[in-house]
DNA sequence: TTTACATGCCAC
DNA sequence: AAACGTGGCATGTAAA
């Protein structure tokens, strides 16, 4: 078992690609090269031999600049690697550390700050690059070096520079670990938008016709749509748009119950026939625009001849892009497709190819627990040490599992209003550590500093302080922000735990035909499509994993985490 | 016609 | 019950 950590040990080799499917490698021992850079006219031959060459043992950590420009080529040819260095993601880790969030932290821009040089901007990476439909075999060089620089010197200066930046932290090991995990995710990532997640066309179709009718042509509404505005037309008295929210602010002032906003929660509280209408329209018309047939056809890739025997599965994968590191907290951001939020009512689609199933992780109460594992309140360890937390809060709380869970939610995001006062109170008596834990981050941000998660993510600084503390509402801003740094401090490392908790599972499954292991990862969850006989591997896998992460990050802390594990052939389940 | 912002809902 | 954190995205609307 290689362990996750990154520290600067053990053979790495530096990677640049060419363009047209070369290279150049240089190998390093540490940061240090032990060897020429070696020319080489086929990157993906070369990269396969050396890590697949000298057995299962030991696999060297490939450097290179940006994991989403190199590693698709590689994937796409059949070659994974097991370990990476991602300069640019541990560029942007560094400046973060420093509260350098806003400069750039490409390859070009650390390299000229390292020779106090014009610092270039970063490039914009568009939509949909370095995973699918790429025709090149490796991206073009957008690395913002000056014309003429020796790329691969300047990625080993660059790399052993940040080895050195880490090794100045208070906590370097922490912090090598985050840059190890940051770019296992990126690897992670890559492999993921490469297989996708299985979806079955048919199910969709099928979903999509029961609840709007079906698929219409030209730019008509679904029929179940235009009934409902036909409906509601009815009810008004006149034509209503429900898309319009302005339309439908004066037709219910029209109807004798004018509202403040066209929200679904304020319109429940309104007694009128026409509000089950508008909310059954809002609610299809969501699932029509956000999920809809042409959201498939845009989104999900056909990986079966479709024709033939018409009872024959349509089978598909959902390949979204993930932005590793894309939300300040750390938590994986994607882009198109709208991965993050499939919702519920298309969950039946998403279903394992035949003889194959889904393996879902979830861990379950990710917050509180990391909570309770980073501030060390004993109490809540000891509630953090059971299945339910909430339940064991609740019996220290007096009675109710719900306003348990609502007084430790508020804790973590900051809320004042309606119920969480009294819960808060009783929160601070009984968790003191855990309190002042969060509290503390809050008044940092409330002052406009910058907070840190466990492995060393940091906050970004409030941008124009200054004009915010000298404006007219400065303290609902100032609170604003350290609601913002509260939460930080949790979801970030509740992130931290995830990656390191993906890596850890990267490492541990078993070698998969293709198109098998991990498709699927969101926060605090992820989906394994694995043949049905691998199954319980992959549930071994994932107990080790979760086993793994605990001990890495937390020592051997009492909190828990348990993982809420489903072996189906649908997401629905 | 294009762009920027506002609104509102989805997910964790 | 509904202002409490992080986001993506479609649609409508008004400005450019």
């Amino acid at each position: 078992m290689s362990p996750l950590g990154g520290r600067l040990g053990g053979m790495r080799i530096a990677v640049v690609a060419d363009g047209e499917g070369g290279g150049w490698l240089r190998e390093l021992d540490g940061a240090s090269p032990t060897g020429p850079a070696r020319r080489v006219d086929d990157l993906v031959a070369a990269v396969r031999e050396i890590e697949y060459g000298s057995g299962e043992a030991d696999p060297p950590r490939w450097v290179w600049a940006v994991t989403e420009e190199v590693y698709p080529g590689l994937v796409r040819a059949g070659v994974r690697v097991r370990r990476c260095h991602d300069v640019e993601h541990t560029e942007a880790l560094l400046l973060g550390h420093a509260a350098r969030h806003y400069e750039p932290h490409s390859l070009g821009a650390a390299w000229a700050r390292l020779h106090d040089l014009p610092v270039p901007d970063d490039p914009v990476r568009p939509l949909g690059e370095g995973t699918t439909a790429q025709p090149a075999l490796f991206e073009a060089d957008r690395s913002t070096l000056p014309p003429g620089t020796d790329r691969l010197q300047a990625l080993v200066e660059v790399h052993r520079d940040q080895g050195e930046r880490i090794a100045a932290l208070l906590a370097p090991e922490r912090f090598a670990l985050l840059v190890a995990v940051e770019s296992a995710g990126a690897l992670a990532a890559v492999e993921m938008s490469h297989d996708g997640l299985p979806w079955r066309l048919d199910d969709h179709d099928r979903i999509l016709t029961e609840l709007l009718g079906p698929r219409p042509t030209g730019g008509q509404r679904p029929r179940v749509l235009a009934e409902l505005v036909a409906r509601i037309g009815e009810v008004v008295g006149h034509e209503v748009n429900p898309d319009s929210p302005a339309q439908v602010l004066r037709a219910m002032a029209w109807v004798g119950h004018p509202v403040e906003s066209t929200r679904s929660w304020v319109l429940e509280r309104i007694d009128h026939p026409v509000v089950p209408l508008l909310l059954r329209y809002k609610e299809l018309a969501r699932l029509y625009s956000a999920n809809g047939w042409s959201w498939s056809e845009t989104w999900v890739r056909e990986v079966e001849p479709g024709g033939g025997e018409t009872e024959r599965p349509r089978l598909g994968r959902f390949q979204p892009d993930y932005v590793v590191g894309g939300v300040v907290s750390g938590r994986w951001a994607t882009r198109g497709g709208g991965a993050l939020q499939i919702p519920k009512a298309v969950r039946g689609a998403v279903r394992s190819d035949p003889g194959w199933v889904l393996v879902r992780a979830d861990a379950g109460q990710l917050e509180p627990r990391v909570l309770a594992a980073v501030s060390g309140d004993d109490t809540l360890a000891a509630a953090a040490a059971e299945d339910d937390l909430y339940t064991r809060l609740a019996t220290h709380v007096g009675g109710d599992r719900d306003r348990a869970k609502i007084g430790m939610l508020a804790a973590m995001y900051g809320q004042t209003s309606g119920d969480a006062a009294p819960l808060l109170a009783t929160m601070r008596r009984l968790y003191p550590r855990a309190l002042d834990y969060v509290d503390a981050a809050a008044r940092t941000g409330e002052s406009g500093g910058i907070v840190r998660s466990w492995l060393g993510r940091t906050s970004p600084p409030p941008r124009g302080w200054a004009a915010t503390i000298a404006a007219p509402d400065a303290d609902r801003r100032r609170r604003a922000h350290g609601r913002f740094t509260r939460n930080f401090v949790v979801q970030a490392t509740a992130a931290e735990w995830a990656l390191v908790f993906l890596a850890a599972l990267r490492q541990e499954l078993p070698v998969m035909p293709q198109g098998g292991g991990i498709v699927f990862f969101v926060h605090d969850e992820v989906v394994l499509h694995v043949p049905e006989e691998l199954a319980q591997e992959g549930v071994r896998a994932i107990h080790r994993a979760r086993d793994r992460t605990g001990r890495i990050l937390f020592k051997d802390t009492p909190v828990r985490f348990p993982i809420d594990l489903s072996v189906t052939d649908c997401y629905a389940k």
